[in-house]
DNA sequence: ATAGAAGTCTACTTTGAATATAGACAATCC
DNA sequence: GGATTGTCTATATTCAAAGTAGACTTCTAT
């Protein structure tokens, strides 16, 4: 359900949020900060902004920034870019509608009923958090763990 | 997110459940009902079983029947049987809790806080829908089916 | 105009898991 | 004892994910 391409995906678009002093970043300045291996996050980069959510620009100077704000990109479109449908029955399938080979009544297939349910609260809670609703909530727990550090001391 | 196994573990079960005229079948009753390799199914029912949801009996009149009541059987253990956890990041598995190989701090990272909240919410459907519910979704829409034909004809 | 800096593309390798299959083995019943 | 049925071990096949290499294109600055 998440793979390294979505999980390096939102790192790198978690460091690009994050890092606001900058809006321009080198692949390899994200690969080595976030720990990606750089020929990999190319590829990676490039799906990203193929899906609307990056933009590029070559030579000197050039390299990645967001394409929109934070809070206006949500993990949802994020996986998406990556993962294609979030569950894997053909029956469900948007973009490639296909019946499950062994399938006798694709309409009234249990299976499927639950799928749906399932892929409908998926995309509930990915659809409806958006790269600055992480970085906040990230940054929310940073700041409790800094408080009982403090409090320790 | 939902493999062959699952899905072939999840029709042999609705078979099961759905068949009530008899509690005891051979696997490859099963196999040529449901349209499962039969070698595969092998595997599949006894993984089932080992987990619980299923009980055999070896030699003539033998065969598999469900361990439980379709009613006590979640669509939730059937798919964790095989899956294993729901979401892939090493550190948000029960099973065998570890770090992402490069991750910096573990407590703060938002991509884990958000995929805690989608296995929750994925938990939340899987394990509320039962063996039961699955089959009465689907006896509700055949009928509903049969009624359109019906006022058709 | 050209050199170097950057992203882009094509192709490949490697690895590992999912999907299956074959055949020996063990338990059970008659 | 022999047929029946589930169980185990091993192997094959396929395919996508993860990662790498190198040539190519576009851009900027001088």
């Amino acid at each position: 359900m998440i793979s390294m391409r979505s999980k390096y995906g939102l790192k790198a678009l978690g460091y690009m949020a994050r890092t606001s002093d900058k809006d321009s970043f080198l692949i390899a300045e994200i690969a080595q900060a976030e720990g990606i291996p750089k020929k990999f996050l190319e590829a990676i980069l490039l799906i990203l902004k193929n899906n609307g959510l990056l933009s590029s620009r070559k030579g000197p100077g050039g390299g990645y920034s967001l394409a929109k704000s934070p809070a206006a990109i949500t993990v949802g479109a994020v996986v998406r870019a990556f993962e294609g449908d979030l569950i894997s029955l053909q029956c469900l399938s948007e973009s490639a509608h296909a019946s499950c080979p062994e399938c006798s009544d694709e309409d009234t297939c249990g299976i499927k009923l639950v799928m749906a349910d399932v892929e409908k609260a998926l995309s509930s809670v990915l659809d409806s958090t958006t790269l600055a609703d992480m970085l906040q909530r990230s940054e929310f727990e940073r700041q409790k763990k800094q408080q009982v550090v403090d409090f320790a001391i």
